[in-house]
DNA sequence: AGCACGCCGACT
DNA sequence: GTCGGCGTGCTC
């Protein structure tokens, strides 16, 4: 009976915090107000009580379930902005992960619990407004002292400040019993550039301040000007920014913003996850000042706490963040920039498994941004995006200043091992071209993307090597810590003394990564001052800071390194990059072993020679003629990209085909082939659209003791692939929790 | 992911 | 006889 007494009962569709779990609906009692798209709210969940997110404020009731109310609403107005709500809600289908994961990584890391949001607070202290006569009498050194310091600063001073102005807490703790000073709590973000008392010389301590714009090349103007005619076009579009190493596209990316920014249109800046993330974020900081915020996971959750809050008040127009500052609750993005697009850290290889560029995309279409994607190695779905023209390319193909790239020389090391054996790290014309350098006291970055000091280890009577227990991989030797250690689970144990399978006592090593390449570098050139960076050596944190400003200092001749040292560095003083083994990774079983291996070269070379003394380069390999080599070597990249969509479209492999990968795990590698093969048969049953490829046993068949198969869809339409696999998924419910789905893989190893 | 329920092994 | 191992199923 329809009734005026009784108020229509007001539904919501929550997304709570649990993998792979839809959407709820919980009824809101009256009593408890407002629940808007966007606030979070405390649902019941079985037996316990969590913290979820509005998606739908006027929620229609399900055909069952019974329905409970909602235990408390944290947030009367939107915590996340709607279009945030939206743009997760998107990555959670797209990515098949669900709503609650989607939405977990689009919150703060404190507000997932629900708990109310804090800030760290400081007092602040004013002279009282009393007549200065008074403020004479003051008796103590001390305390006139403190009543100068703050006669001085008419606005008040932190309390930290007056005590490193050497005015003790007690003094300002009497003065104010007296009544002649006023203490006020007040609250300060968090800065990530100062330190703990805000002085600014902390972690991400910024350099001569600040920045003003460079003057740009005919070049840079073009492009800059293609670019801003796109973002002033008002819709959506996405642009890919081809830019060959030391071409500028930084000082692009800056002047950009700006333009946007006058324009009243907040910017989103995406930078990889890596070693120099906080200089990329310094050099905004510089140019921009206190309108930049920060996101990233060098941040500690207070820091990343109080940026994400100055971003939600609308206190900042520029973020700058690694991938999850894609969810940056800016309001009026006008342009996102994707620096360094083809960077594999832009993919999270945990649930959800979104690629933070791709989501850019979309949000850019979502808000009618332009989006711009950079690279001097564009990934091969961009660029075939820009071909198919739905990207708009735009080319830097000259350094700035005019400055050559490097000129490159590759060795066959073929011929080094059959003269001088197998286990050769240098080269006769790698140690000839390092030796000029120190004579001229040039800098010399050398790459082998391998870490440890040898990598297998072997018995010479039956050949077996030494495996991990728990993986199916080689354990590799760390001479310092004098242990061999897995590098999947961390495994690690004494080096034996005889084999495990036949006890024979010759056991040999061979390989070498750069803890060894590091003492071959020593003992070859023995007054030159070697640094060494990878995993090993930069878990300190800070530590690799201290080596890169220790070689932009000149401290440093030899920099011995892998992939760390390769990207986006801009050292003015090296004049040679040296590539050892430029093959490590292309015996990789993955599609995009050639792709890596090609950015990796090409963006080690490209450190040398960006300042005023032309860069060399020598790449040690065993397969010179591999035309992922040879397209780096002349740094071609349209070279690379034209033979590598070859062997993609024949393979059928991305860009070519849609790919999404199924891992199965199980307790032995049967059980996870037949669990794989009965999913992977329903696949191909419920979708003609889409080709299914397997199931076999994982390149690493074996992680951390679970078994691993897996299989690949492979087609056109997304959509149609991920109906037949969820027909599946569902057709099997007991598989969900031993199971790794990944649309659009990075790498399926 | 939690958390409860449920059904088999070694102990106060 | 119980405590507890982790397989299985459910969460509006």
């Amino acid at each position: 009976v329809p009734s005026s007494l009784t108020a229509p009962e007001r539904l919501v569709a929550v997304a709570v915090p649990v993998p792979g779990l839809g959407l709820l609906t919980y009824r809101v009692p009256p009593a408890l107000g407002d629940a808007p798209k966007g606030a979070r709210v405390r649902v019941p969940l079985g037996t316990r009580v969590v913290t979820g997110c509005v998606v739908d404020p006027d929620a229609t009731p399900p055909a069952d379930a019974i329905l409970r109310d909602v235990s408390a609403v944290v947030d009367h107005r939107p915590f996340l902005p709607a279009s945030i709500v939206d743009l997760a809600l998107w990555v959670g289908e797209y990515y098949m992960a669900g709503p609650g994961d989607a939405l977990t990584v689009a919150m703060p890391p404190a507000a997932r619990e629900g708990r109310a949001s804090s800030f760290r607070t400081v007092a602040r202290v004013t002279l009282a407004p009393v007549p200065g006569a008074s403020l004479d009498d003051v008796r103590g050194p001390k305390q006139r002292e403190a009543v100068r310091h703050l006669r001085a600063h008419p606005e008040g001073l932190a309390l930290p400040a007056l005590v490193r102005l050497g005015v003790g807490a007690a003094t300002v703790r009497s003065l104010a019993d007296r009544g002649l000073v006023v203490l006020a709590q007040e609250v300060v973000f968090r800065d990530p550039f100062d330190d703990e008392d805000g002085r600014g010389s902390g972690r991400w301590a910024l350099g001569p301040a600040p920045d003003s714009e460079r003057a740009l090349t005919a070049e840079q103007e073009r492009a800059l000007a293609a670019l801003e005619n796109l973002r002033a076009g008002g819709g959506f579009r996405t642009a890919l920014l081809h830019g060959v190493t030391g071409s500028g596209k930084t000082e692009l990316y800056l002047q950009l913003a700006a333009r946007a920014s006058a324009g009243g249109q907040h910017v989103l800046m995406l930078v990889p996850e890596i070693a120099l993330t906080p200089a990329a974020a310094g050099i905004f900081r510089r140019r921009f000042g206190s309108r930049v915020a920060i996101q990233h996971s060098g941040l500690s959750t207070g820091e990343r706490h109080d940026q994400w809050h100055l971003i939600r008040r609308g206190d900042v127009d520029i973020v700058v963040g690694t991938r999850s500052a894609v969810f940056a609750p800016l309001e009026r993005v006008g342009l996102i920039v994707v620096d360094e697009e083809h960077e594999s850290s832009y993919k999270q290889e945990e649930s959800p498994r979104y690629n933070g560029r791709d989501v850019a995309v979309m949000r850019g279409r979502m808000e009618s941004a332009l989006v711009v994607l950079g690279s001097a190695t564009p990934s091969l779905e961009s660029f075939a995006n820009a071909k198919a023209g739905r990207y708009e390319l735009v080319r830097l193909t000259r350094r700035v200043a005019d400055r050559p790239l490097a000129t490159v020389r590759i060795v066959d090391m073929r011929q080094e091992f059959a003269a001088r054996g197998p286990d050769v790290t240098l080269g006769t014309e790698l140690v000839a071209a390092i030796d000029r350098r120190l004579a001229k006291r040039e800098q010399t970055l050398v790459l082998l993307n391998r870490r440890g000091f040898a990598t297998v280890i072997f018995c010479r009577q039956c050949a077996a090597s030494l495996e991990c227990p728990h993986c199916s991989v080689s354990l590799t030797y760390h001479r310092a810590s004098r242990r061999v250690r897995c590098h999947y689970c961390d495994y690690a144990a004494a080096v034996p003394t005889r084999c495990g399978e036949c006890g024979g006592e010759f056991l040999e090593q061979s390989g070498f990564g750069t803890e060894r390449l590091e003492a071959d570098v020593r003992a070859r050139f023995p007054g030159a001052r070697v640094r060494r960076v990878d995993r090993d050596t930069i878990r300190r944190r800070g530590a690799i800071g201290e080596v890169l400003r220790g070689l932009a200092a000149g401290e440093v001749d030899i920099l011995v390194g892998t992939q760390m040292i390769a990207k986006g560095h801009d050292f003015p003083a090296v004049t040679l990059v040296g590539v050892v083994s430029a093959d490590v990774g292309l015996g990789l079983a993955d599609f995009r072993a050639s792709e890596r291996t090609f950015q990796l070269i090409t963006q080690v070379v490209g450190r040398a020679g960006r300042g005023d003394v032309p860069g060399e380069a020598v790449v040690q390999t065993l397969y010179p003629d591999h035309y992922s080599i040879r397209a780096a070597a002349a740094q071609d990249y349209t070279a690379f990209a034209a033979r590598e969509g070859e062997f993609r479209a024949t393979m059928q492999y991305p860009p070519a085909v849609a790919l999404i990968n199924v891992v199965v795990k199980g307790r032995t590698l049967d059980a996870a082939l037949a669990d794989a093969g009965d999913l992977a048969v329903r696949v191909r049953d419920a979708g003609p659209k889409g080709r299914v490829i397997g199931p076999a046993p994982a390149a690493m068949s074996k992680i951390k003791d679970e078994y691993r198969a897996q299989f690949f869809i492979k087609g056109v339409r997304r959509a149609a692939m991920r109906r037949a696999l969820m027909a599946a998924i569902d057709a099997r419910p007991d598989l969900k929790r031993r199971l790794i789905v990944d649309v659009d893989p990075m790498s399926v190893l």
